[in-house]
DNA sequence: CGATTCGATCGAATCGATTCGAGTACGATA
DNA sequence: TATCGTACTCGAATCGATTCGATCGAATCG
């Protein structure tokens, strides 16, 4: 069923009948409804989305990545609700999603697919390369959680600050052997992270984490994880719980993270907080892992997506969207206290 | 950057052009390195998808529909999983997964994206709206976690079986006095649900564990919850423990009510399993969400969505695959016991 | 040496719409 | 009645590839 075969049966031209069903040009009500009579008749569905955006030279579609496989990004919270913002707003506009990861056997359909806009979040160790690729085909791109690159902007909360804030309150507190637990580093999977290993890191969300951390804690130890999960969360804790010069407060740089390092706490006998501080990042909602109210900065997700969003559509429609820097939000919590004397 | 482009600068017709790009036709490797070279001089990245899809007939992508926003539908982990399962299938097809959500902002989206095919997951209101939409359009599609329909085959497991096989270990157990707290039933929000309103439903996940309960327990109280959320599932739980005639067992629907349930108990100063025997649907990994190991049935998510996009493509070649029922697998867990004195 | 075959290349049709400039017919105005 | 404007409608170009059948040249075979 084409256009065509509905003009016909209508007895006017494609233009004509292209015209009636976009409801765009002049056309008598009389044409419109036979057009739209001889379409019912026919079961014509509307005009074929494919040979519309060969036409338009658009196809009403925004890639959207995400780090790892899907199930792994999505058991933290933190990207489901990047995505939903994603989602809001680019449905909102009319727009559909394709949901991508970096993973090796996504690649084929990130090449080859058709998408007005990409919105590349993470801190992948492949974002460089597929940043080159969208730039050869000429695809705006908005990075979501990492540092803005020439021509593509950036959506993002202020880590370093923010971990910075939640540091000094520990400081202030009089903590001074503080530790902290990081996201993946890189691609190597470095557990004990030095200060010089930071100063060749980029601007990625934990090593801006690390920064903010260090920055109120110059000697405060620091494992990175390999993942943000409770689990994981768990194992690092223990390591910084067993060393000699125990931490007496614990910066994890999420909340899946901060939660599985009270978990660790709890299983050696250390009550949170009284013998042991705790900090999250993120402001997921937690009730549902602890019986704690963790202390945590909370950032805004579903934002992230939406501004993320926004951007990725005034970039297409050939604007010069900037960066944007969202606010977190300090979540008191009842996981710090000051140090046991 | 087109191919006409690459052609003229390398000095062959288009055709020749196109065969040397994709490998397919009979070139001498003289003429694909003069064009490879034209093409990387003149920063050709490929074909463009849209001029490429409108001409082979196919976009390379596959719609998947979750129920409600994605923040609401990736809060349960079983979505997440089918959608992982889906996306690595199609991935390794070379196929993109285009995210589709039923909230009505979305709507512009389902209806105008070009797709080869579609996985519809959850059992909407909207399905039968969907479904038709996708007929006309003649968009192939597969349910996932609904019935199957004339010419839409699904792929699903055999919710009333392995309810009905939940119930009867507790029945086995010397319950008599059994309650089942239902995923939502109808768009109505119904709370309490009878058997008559029953006999109305269709095939849907919930009415059909449901009938499982009852074939077990043919008096016990149903209560549907508007979401399966722990949250939710304390909610209901609480209702149904507050009852004159409080039950000894209570059959979620869900693990994620399952620990609602069980919080609802533990609230209200009844131990699991001493007082109260609770089993739960799904085998989401729960540790995170209470100390119990939960006693529930254990479905393939994964495997559900991998199945499903087979399903797809098999449907986009043209073949006619039937409907899947996968297996569940019971989990003993430690949240049963036989009924108090 | 002529006929046959095969590999490489090309031209042109095609996918299904959108869009622009041109054209037509009708009614209104002077 | 002639002219102008308005409201519709149409034809044709275009988007950027893929693909089929035809052609051409060289090599192989009888």
């Amino acid at each position: 069923m084409t256009l065509a075969a509905v003009a016909r049966t209508a007895g006017v031209s494609v233009s004509t009948a292209s015209l009636a069903f976009s409801g765009l040009g002049p056309v008598s009500d009389a044409t419109r409804d036979k057009v739209l009579a001889a379409a019912d008749t026919l079961g014509y569905s509307g005009p074929d989305p494919r040979a519309r955006s060969l036409r338009q030279g658009r196809s009403g579609v925004v890639g959207m990545l995400v780090e790892n496989s899907v199930i792994r990004a999505f058991r933290d919270p933190v990207n489901v609700g990047m995505v939903d913002g994603v989602a809001e707003v680019l449905g909102d506009a009319g727009a559909g999603v394709l949901l991508l990861t970096d993973a090796p056997h996504a690649r084929s359909a990130f090449d080859n697919a058709a998408m007005d806009g990409m919105v590349l979040s993470g801190c992948s160790p492949l974002v460089a390369e597929l940043l080159e690729s969208l730039r050869r085909r000429h695809i705006p791109t908005v990075l979501l959680g990492s540092r803005a690159r020439p021509g593509v902007p950036a959506v993002d909360v202020d880590n370093l600050t923010a971990t910075e804030q939640l540091a000094r309150r520990l400081a202030e507190l009089g903590h001074r052997q503080a530790a902290t637990v990081t996201l993946p580093l890189d691609a190597a999977g470095t557990q004990f992270v030095s200060p010089a290993l930071l100063a060749g890191a980029g601007g990625d969300t934990a090593a801006d984490r690390l920064r903010g951390f260090w920055s109120v804690f110059p000697t405060g130890v620091a494992l990175a994880a390999t993942d943000s999960t409770v689990e994981e969360g768990e194992r690092i804790g223990r390591l910084l719980l067993d060393r000699v010069d125990r931490p007496t407060a614990v910066v994890a740089q999420s909340d899946l993270l901060a939660a599985g390092v009270v978990r660790a706490a709890e299983g050696l006998g250390l009550a949170v907080p009284t013998d042991l501080s705790v900090v999250g990042f993120d402001g997921i909602e937690l009730q549902t892992f602890t019986s704690h109210a963790l202390t945590t900065m909370r950032q805004p997700m579903q934002d992230k997506g939406r501004t993320a969003a926004r951007t990725v559509l005034r970039l297409i429609e050939g604007g010069r969207p900037r960066s944007v820097t969202l606010d977190c939000e300090f979540v008191p919590g009842t996981t710090i206290a000051p140090p046991p004397p």
